[in-house]
Parts: structure tokens; C-alpha cells; sequence
DNA sequence: ACAGTGAGTTGGAAAATCCAACCATTGATG
DNA sequence: CATCAATGGTTGGATTTTCCAACTCACTGT
């Protein structure tokens, strides 16, 4: 992942003060996610995303507000008269292309039928993984311990099953 | 990641045929991932559940619902009389946990404040990166392509900035 | 007898989403 | 010159979701 220069204000959210909770809070809404897909695949016009996304195009105006207000993309003009625009991911928002290939992962294996995209690494077929970057072991469930920082939202019980 | 013994049905989407798309059909809608994030925690009642993610008591019934019909969760009873239940990730809900790992560090990396959860990996700070099982090495935007399977969805232009 | 726990339901208000149609600017076509 | 198509949206109104507070039911503990 890459670093920040400037950290994104923090959303608000309810229940237990949580990374994803926020994270979620600001691309959670519908056709949010897919709408920074497509920006990262290279489709940046509005027509473009529209279809290829399916959302509804006043939707789609609100969402792409908002990832802007959010900090994840960027609303260059790319000509006047008359005036159009293209969107462009910001670090935040290429940074969000990790999570991007972890859920189109997660349909590959566990959703039936072909999975519609294919990934190439270099020139073979890619294989992501998540790694510790200090030991170089893989990350899984079970040698991962969550530590709640915030007093009163505790987990109860094992990580797993 | 884990691997399917039976896969899930894959929902129907709109737009772009694409696994991040049907993913987000069964765990896109408002508070899903949530509920998912408490019970991978731990908190595995509906009472836990509702007050840990602030998620209205009714929306979260018709999301455990669904969850379970998607096949990422398993609604247990743990005693009658009363009846009482709780609810489990199964291999696929396991499989999701990757994702909430990588949305917290989105999180983290990004968002003012501190991180409100702490990971360890073994016994140290875990720093997750997304490796290439086949080679080794680290997955970045500009070694990964994308390879669009179905005529009529074609990606335009490159997949950076 | 009474309060408390656990897992929801219910009704009604508020907000978000969806859809089809519309608008404005400009360049190209007949 | 009238019209068409492309682009990037708005608009109004119907539909769907979500939210909230209160309520239920079946117990258990005091």
C-alpha cells in the first residue's frame, strides 16, 4: 500500500470505534465501490461508468461527490466549451485497489460459475496472498489477534470457527 | 484463503459482469460486513451483534438472514427453552476476514486518529502486504492487468493514476 | 412477584434509491 | 438551417430501505 501524505478526516460512526466501520462509512454506500473499480480499470467519463457500473445516474452524481469530498477521487477537467470532466483516483483511492482484488478474490473462489475477470502478475496468473511484511509468514485467522483499544468494546470469546 | 468444498450461488448483478459485483451483492448491503467483522470477533448473540455494530435491531434480522442464505454465516442454537442462538462464520464468512483485515489498514492508513484496533501476528505488529503466491513478490497496481472475460466490457485505457 | 436476558416483531416516520424524462453545450450530418 | 449524437449531468415522482421506539414471548434469578 502506498503512504499518506495528508491523512482523510475520520467519519463518524456508531457501535464499536472501528478502521473498517469508517473505512465502510465512506465507501460502503451502493455503487461506491464500483465506482472506484471502474475509475481503476481506466474508465473515467460518467457515461462510461454509468453503464458499465448499472447505477442509476443521479446516484452515481451523489457518489461521485462524495468519494471526491472523501478524498479517493479527483474530478479533473479534461476540455471547455462545453465543459467535461474525468475522474481519477488519489493515492487513498488507488490504495483501495488491494481491496478491490481481495473481494474479487473471494467471488472467484466461493461464487459459482466463471469468474468474468482474469489477473495477470507480471506475465503468470496471480496468485495474491496476504503476508506479514515482518516475518514474512502468511496471514491467517488464527495467528491473528485483534487488541480493542477503546475501553468497553471488548471481544468476547476465540477468533475463530 | 480457504478453498470450496460447495460454491454459493453467484447473484445476479447489473452492469459490468465482475466478482467484486457479486460479492457486494450478498455483503455490500449497509451493516453486513459489520455483523460479519463481530462475529469473525467473537460476539456470535444478535444482542452483541446489534449493540457492537449500532445497527438497527430489525435491519440487522433480515441482514443475518440473508448472510445465512448466502451461505457466509450458520444461525446455531446453543440451547432451548428458551430457544437461543448463535451465529458462525462458514468457510466462506471465514474467507471474508482478509477483506475486513485490508479495509481496517485502509483505515488505519488513511483516516485521522488512531487506529482504534491493534493487530499482532505471532508475538509482533502486523504489517499485511498482498503477495504473489507463484513468484514472491509484492502486488502493486502496476504489475497486475486485468483481463476482461465478457465481449462487450472492455476496459479503456491504462489501469494507473 | 418482579426485574432481567435474549432474540426478535411491529408500526409508522424518514431517508435513500430508482426510473424515465429532461436540459445545456458543442460538433457533425443532411 | 434543422436535426442528430455525445457528454455530463438535473428533475419529479414512485418505490424501497432504513430507522426508531416500543412491544412481545419465553424463560431465569432474587
Amino acid at each position: 500500500m502506498g503512504s499518506p501524505a495528508t491523512r482523510l478526516p475520520r467519519p463518524a460512526t456508531v457501535g464499536r470505534p472501528c478502521s473498517i466501520a469508517a473505512t465502510l462509512a465512506l465507501v460502503g454506500e451502493k455503487w461506491a465501490l464500483l465506482a472506484v473499480r471502474e475509475i481503476a480499470l481506466g474508465n473515467r467519463r460518467f457515461d462510461a461508468i454509468a453503464r458499465n457500473t448499472g447505477a442509476p445516474r443521479d446516484i452515481l452524481t451523489t457518489r461521485l461527490r462524495s468519494l471526491e469530498a472523501a478524498g479517493i477521487i479527483e474530478r479533473r477537467p479534461y476540455q471547455d466549451r462545453p465543459a467535461r470532466f474525468e475522474y481519477h483516483l488519489t493515492p487513498a483511492g488507488q490504495d483501495l485497489k488491494p481491496v478491490l482484488q481481495l473481494l474479487a478474490r473471494w467471488g472467484d473462489t466461493w461464487l459459482d460459475a466463471d469468474p468474468p475477470v482474469a489477473y495477470t502478475h507480471h506475465d503468470h496468473d496471480l496468485e495474491a496472498t496476504l503476508m506479514c511484511r515482518t516475518c514474512g509468514d502468511e496471514v491467517t485467522p488464527h495467528t491473528v489477534q485483534a487488541h480493542v483499544q477503546a475501553p468497553g468494546w471488548t471481544r468476547q470469546g476465540p477468533t475463530d470457527t
